[in-house]
RNA sequence: GGCGACUUAGCCAAGUGGUAAGGCACGGGACUGCAACUCCCUGAUCACCGGUUCAAAUCCGAUAGUCGCCU
């Protein structure tokens, strides 16, 4: 069978990759899926920087604005929920463009990682991490070189977050995460891709992201969080977890200043993507494109465009 | 000009005679159902010069810088 044709767009936060995404799908005859796990959601637009309706230019996007913050969202429904909508792209005879940060979304569907079969049990994962709390990080962790050796010499004790989902891995499946994990890893992609990681130097991108947050502040990030709380959202909720929105409702409800919130912002979305840039550098088969070394983004969105034709022969 | 205090890694900061805590930042890394999450790793010889002592960041003196007060 012909492997069917996927371009990936991605890259650390505020680099740039909405404005070239958009060149990309109309020299391309492509449709967009969004690959990141803040935008999904509703009512969440100053702080996710999400891109804004005349700016698709007619582009059609998908996995934007398709949940309210109160819903769950998490790697396995962006799996499946993305496949859904290649197929749909595919049988329109366009291609797909996955744009997007989240690398390990990008990751599930490039390699069709399998998720099946199980629930996450909630009731399990809160036991575990009440055992933690009293028992100790090491204790917990413990438990899981009883029963799965390897994930526990490569899961550090007070990763205990990782550490839970392996013993509820073994839990409802009977069997070892790592061992899971090794077969995933060795997957090929099914797909006929381009996975394009665009970069800055470091400088110059923690220059974005610093007037990004400042950007975010004057639009009125401030008063959108406020409107989240009203509508219900807590603290606790995955949505809320987001960069710019935890920090936000930590002032507003009291426990930081307002000045101090966004110097927060700035700082841990300089971590992000930092930690954008060591995920990318160990993904096999990415091209990267180094922003600086282009003229300007017409040049870039031009090799790009002839880079794509070249590998995944696509006509138009 | 005089008096006093201070001077420890990029920043904050313990340590007051026995051979440099910690936090943050920066940098590196992990990650296969919470991933904008979660987690791990990483640095100095203590302003400078001289002295006391078996031994000094820690005591003494000089120099420089910073801050405060006074004339």
């Amino acid at each position: 069978m012909q492997r069917q044709p996927l371009i990936i767009l991605t890259g650390p936060t505020a680099v740039g990759k909405t404005a070239l995404s958009i060149g990309l799908a109309k020299a391309l005859n492509g449709e967009i899926i969004s690959a990141d796990s803040m935008q999904v959601y509703r009512h969440m637009d100053i702080g996710t920087a999400k891109i804004k309706p005349e700016q698709m230019q007619g582009i059609r996007h998908y996995l934007i604005d398709e949940l309210e913050p109160s819903i769950e969202f998490n790697v396995a429904t962006f799996q499946s929920k993305c496949r859904q909508y290649m197929k749909e792209i595919y049988s329109r005879s366009k291609i797909p463009i996955l744009v997007g940060g989240t690398g390990f979304y990008i990751q599930s569907v490039l390699y069709s990682v399998d998720f099946s079969q199980t629930e996450t049990d909630n009731l399990y994962r809160k036991e575990l991490a009440d055992f933690a709390k009293h028992k100790g990080n090491e204790a917990l962790h413990a438990r899981l070189m009883e029963i799965d050796k390897k994930s526990a010499d490569a899961i550090h004790p007070n990763n205990v977050k990782r550490v839970i989902r392996a013993l509820e891995y073994y839990k409802q499946t009977g069997h070892k995460i790592s061992e899971h994990n090794e077969e995933q890893h060795k997957k090929e992609s099914d797909y006929q891709f381009r996975y394009y990681v665009l970069s800055l130097p470091r400088e110059i991108l923690y220059e974005r992201i610093n007037r990004r947050v400042d950007l975010m502040k004057e639009e009125g990030l401030t008063k959108e969080v406020k409107s989240l709380l009203e509508m219900g959202c807590t603290r606790d909720m995955v949505s809320m977890q987001g960069l710019g929105y935890k920090e936000i409702i930590d002032a507003l409800e009291g426990r930081d200043t307002l000045d101090h919130a966004y110097e927060r912002i700035k700082q841990e979305t300089r971590h992000f993507a930092k930690r954008q840039f060591t995920w990318f550098r160990r993904e096999r088969d990415v091209t990267w494109l180094e922003k600086e070394k282009f003229a300007d983004e017409e040049a870039l969105l031009r090799y790009c465009i002839n880079d794509c034709k070249e590998y995944l022969k696509i006509e138009k």
